[in-house]
DNA sequence: GTCAATGCAAAATATTTGCATTCGT
DNA sequence: ACGAATGCAAATATTTTGCATTGAC
């Protein structure tokens, strides 16, 4: 997805502010909050002067036409680009976080929302749990 | 369970304000935030004078320990009495939760865990969409 | 009486908004 | 040039914390 292209289809203007902040969130393999993403950008990008005001509002901007998404943690909401659509595991512990795909279950809920007669848009999933080096860790305190 | 004896075993002290803040979330069939609860208990109780950081407190300690559980909206957490493990339908035009329970989507999400080693305590899964009044209220807009 | 729990007010966090200025087209 | 977008600072909203006081046991 170009976002110039993008961003002139929708009549809004390009300008370097919403690139920085869409391709820091391109470039990065980590899920980052508003904070996160006005501090990286603040330290990469100085010479910018970028408002943290910004990056709220190009967030929801992106988020609202759909080329970013988020997951809800405690600390907020944590951004990523959106790829095809995926479910996250999260270790609560180190905060690891693993993306993963299942349809089986993607049919599942289509299947609940029709028996409650919801038309569904949106879904979140967030299995929490210990990953493998966490789980060892515990074993070693004991 | 009975929330005398629960803070009892565990060394905490039986007050009048978890006492309501626990029978109201009981006897509430709402999921409600901390400041919805201060409100209701605020009317319903005015002679106790609770204060919001009791809520907070309260309901902290009520979730660590499984009495109660919340589900993470965009304005905040809402709280309900923990009961089976169950997850949510939730309506974005007139924000109606419907609570339900699929054993075979608990098992896929197992054997995803299991597939990347993790270790799951918990999970959230949350479907959002339309329900029906609010379906036939869009139609009825165009 | 002792220590946990509370209310209050202040602090910390997270996010949004108003407005004068700057920048993209 | 014009209106959209920005930075800044102030405003809001949400949650947490310090502390003197109250209340449970």
């Amino acid at each position: 997805m170009n976002l110039r292209e993008f961003l002139k289809k929708q009549g809004l203007n390009f300008t370097k502010q919403r690139e920085i902040i869409f391709s820091t969130l391109y470039n990065n393999p980590n899920h980052l909050t508003a904070e996160d993403l006005y501090l990286v950008i603040k330290k990469q990008h100085p010479e910018l002067n970028i408002g943290i005001a910004t990056v709220y509002r190009t967030l929801a901007m992106l988020e609202e036409n759909g080329l970013i998404s988020f997951i809800q943690c405690s600390n907020g909401k944590k951004f990523e680009i959106s790829k095809s659509h995926h479910d996250h595991l999260i270790c609560t512990a180190c905060g690891k976080i693993v993306e993963f795909h299942n349809n089986e279950i993607e049919k599942l809920q289509e299947k609940i929302a029709k028996e409650n007669s919801f038309k569904l848009t949106n879904h979140i999933m967030q299995l929490y749990g210990l990953c493998e080096e966490c789980q060892k860790k515990e074993k070693e305190k004991l």
